[in-house]
DNA sequence: GGGGAGAGATGCCGC
DNA sequence: GCGGCATTTCTCCCC
């Protein structure tokens, strides 16, 4: 595509606000928390109307450079075609150095809907309080999210003999950092609360062997419980949305 | 855009494996690790060559809804026009229903490059291989990312008194968590090694006030270092390039 | 704004 | 494949 017409395309979309997505050769330096250059390739390159940029490569789901919210772009050409990226008050820069504009497209996007996401840590927690059972019998749920000083606490109740108990949730399979985490949250307890008899419980789909040893030595047990996923489209008058799940 | 031409574009550039960036106002199902559903709204979609798919706001760094590496598309028009996307091995399927193509481009991108990142975790433990003075007087590196069945430590060396001390690199600010990991080595080397006294030394820019007491606690200390971030371009020379970082 | 922790985290390397 | 961990992590929430 003609550089010119590139250049003052992208020129008026960075003016009015608009997102841009363009395909380029090009090569990369960043400078900010890192630094970083990327040589010579095609690359895909969107700019969003709050500064946000991002370039991707063929492959992968991350961008492999970008600019966080707040960016300021101008294109200009001098000796060759420059893409500069500046966020004063990260202290972040970038440069794109385009040898070549493969195409370049605007758009004024109406969107305000937000993403609605179940199967969250959140909503084992909340299963939990709703139905603590799943953790053992007669366990009864006290808070949810109790804050203290060093992290809050997903789910803390007593159990059958009135010991105090720390349940930690993780959506994912547990490892050290969720055990090192559930031993910070139960000591903090038997300091705030003065109680010397506060159990440790791990909720989670999967514990690696590495976690459970550690997790025993520690006197702390774990419960397999996976996060819940119950949309309405799992009922049988959906079925032929999703019908894939095969349940 | 005419929706008729849009889905031959979108087929025939899935079946080649070229890259595909179009905007429509569509709404979104995703079923896999959790659930979701984004209501209608204009996006961005992105699918590449290895089935990597992505649909991206108005605004933010990161796509509100994707699909990994390996996803198989399909578009299709039955009452509506659906995009299909699944990815069997890992149970994720995603659901794009599209009202309107505001454009389709597709390119074919050839991109061998890789980048090149400078001031990470690993270059910090570079540079401490190589001027061991800045842990402290006296230090002297005996192995970079020790392997253990409980994770590899980044630097171990010795003080000047012949004490082991294990090293923990943090590029960033150092939390709970970079304490707790430090613990764990420093008590898997005293194990494997048996030796009573282990030193502990956490190096990073920054460390917050709790885990500082939490660190001092443990008997350890905390050395402050920055990763080193040293290109070419900061070299008199290179100043026109970057010369907005002001040094 | 900093601290703490989750994320549909992703990506990398090692076993 | 799982495990362990860094990431220019990003994002949210709470102090």
């Amino acid at each position: 595509m003609n550089t010119t017409d590139a250049i003052v395309k992208v020129t008026e979309a960075l003016a009015s606000a608009q997102t841009i997505i363009f395909s380029a050769s090009c090569q990369i330096r960043y400078s900010g928390r890192a630094e970083s250059y990327l040589p010579l390739g095609d690359r895909i390159i969107l700019i969003k109307p709050d500064g946000t940029l991002l370039v991707h490569q063929p492959t992968g789901s991350n961008p492999v450079n970008y600019m966080k919210a707040g960016t300021v772009h101008d294109v200009h050409k001098d000796e060759g075609v420059m893409l500069r990226s500046s966020n004063i008050p990260a202290k972040e820069f970038m440069d794109i150095e385009i040898l070549y504009f493969h195409f370049v497209q605007t758009a004024s996007l109406q969107d305000s809907a937000k993403l609605q996401l179940q199967g969250t840590e959140k909503d084992m927690a909340d299963m939990i309080m709703k139905t603590p059972e799943v953790i053992e019998e007669g366990f009864r749920p006290l808070s949810q999210e109790e804050q203290t000083k060093f992290g809050f606490i997903d789910v803390l109740g007593k159990d059958k003999d009135g010991n105090l108990v720390v349940v930690e949730c993780k959506r994912y399979g547990a490892d050290f950092s969720a055990v090192s985490q559930l031993a910070r949250y139960v000591e903090r307890i038997k300091a705030s609360k003065g109680v010397g008899n506060v159990r440790g419980i791990l909720a989670s789909p999967r514990i690696s062997d590495n976690a459970k040893a550690m997790l025993q030595e520690r006197g702390f047990s774990w419960v397999m419980v996976v996060p819940p996923m119950y949309m309405e489209r799992f009922s049988a008058s959906q079925r032929g949305l999703f019908d894939f799940t095969g349940t």
